[in-house]
RNA sequence: AAAGUAAGACGGAUGGUCGCGGCUGCAGAUGCAGACGAGGAAAGUCCGGGCUUCACAGGGCAGGAUGCCGGAUAACGUCCGGUGGAGGCGACUCUAAGGAAAGUGCAACAGAAAACACACCGCCAUGCAGUGCAUGGUAAGGUUGAAAAGGCGGGGUAAGAGCCCACCGCUCAGACGGUAACGCCUGAGGCAGUGUAAACCCCAUCCGAAGCAAGACCAGACAAAAGCGACAGAUUGGCCCGAUCUGCUUUAGGUAGGUCGCUUGAGGUUGCCGGCAACGGCAAUCCUAGAUAGAUGAUCAUCCGAGACAUAACCCGGCUUACAGUCUUACUUUCAGA
RNA sequence: AGGCCCAUAGCCAAACGGUAAGGCAGCGGACUCUGACUCCGUCAUUCUCAAGGUUCGAAUCCUUGUGGGCCUG
């Protein structure tokens, strides 16, 4: 990811959900913060409750995945965190990313958003 | 052909585009190219071992595990071969399978009696009285139960009883075969000590503790207050003795970055040799993930039977559990044909 | 990585290896003009989370699994 790095420290999320700036749909969840730097930074986060290890992994894959090949779309300077829900369990690529997008819209963090999904 | 038994293999395929991880080369903030990149269970964490650190001055008591015999192995609760037992027509499968004459406990209900046996209904004898009572003998028959002190047949007797005999079982002794478990044969005893040890226990064998957040090094931060105390505390892990060492506890404050450990190993493949086998020996050949918030994905096209379970985290040997389906080999039974 | 505990009716739960207590809730009845309180009765039905085993007999003992909770670093 060529703007963008993930989010690491356990302090980081805290600080992401102590904004307690939230929106979700069926599937995730999206937690948004201003970071002051030049970047964004993506945090990710799937419950045991989700599923075993081959399910949680892919999600994170997905939602990753969706971030990448959009991620021109997101202003910079951001934190997020995505939680997935359980609903999110056997959903495709196309799915994830798409439900993504619509909680960045949500969020209003995007550039032309309202030409670029159509 | 059908049904089955055992052993083993595979776990969507091919190509394009974008993307990820460390490695090598080129270039040198960035990037480009190349080959490589999860499993049979990577899972559960049920055992065993390596490795590392601590203790090495040990001893005792506890505690845990295993449990027919022999072998394999680094080791094992695993594997191989055999013995006994159980199941199946069979191929074959299953088997925590030492000790109940060392001791303790337990065996509800029912039943006369549940463990130095006992005597309710019976059977027999004697006495009294007149169809019952008392005393004695007996355990063949009846009732209960999961289990009733050998089984069955004959002799014997007042009635009976291993009281006697044959066969079977059991116990003991001896011979033979086998490394052994054990098998088999002969003789004797004359039947005693029911079951339960996945109840306590006894016997034999084994077990020091912790775990890669182990541990080693580099860099850096904070280093203040209170309390306890040589009759104390730590090493020390469940306890005690012994030995060695000298601070310890709590609160507050502060750091949690990097490198190594980290993948060449009881390693894989092939061939030959030894062994019934597990496995071992020798030779050749191959290098095949190493991340550190954690890499295998997305999408398009074609094909089919439309793809199960499930993602390494120090490493190996097993066990257990989950799994859409596909294939191979050997063998058994039944049916049909020659 | 290492260790510990739990699972019994809708809920809370007890039970030396021998017929699975008790309370709340539910259902039926009594009392009352009606309701509450109170009293009486009933409710585990192939059976103590599941599957195997030991035993004459298992909620209890053993093995394996499933789900949940907790502790240490």
């Amino acid at each position: 990811m060529k703007f963008s790095e993930s989010l690491k420290k356990n302090s980081d999320f805290q600080a992401v959900y102590g904004e307690k700036n939230s929106l979700a749909n069926r599937s995730l969840v999206m937690y948004v913060r201003k970071n002051g730097l030049e970047k964004n930074r993506l945090g990710i986060s799937v419950s045991k409750k989700v599923g075993n290890s081959v399910v949680r992994h892919r999600i994170t894959r997905l939602i990753r995945e969706s971030y990448r090949l959009n991620e021109h779309r997101f202003l910079p300077g951001y934190d997020f965190v995505v939680v997935a829900r359980i609903y999110s369990k056997g959903k495709s690529q196309r799915e994830i990313e798409s439900s993504l997008l619509h909680l960045a819209g949500l969020h209003k963090i995007t550039v032309n958003y309202e030409k670029d999904f159509d």
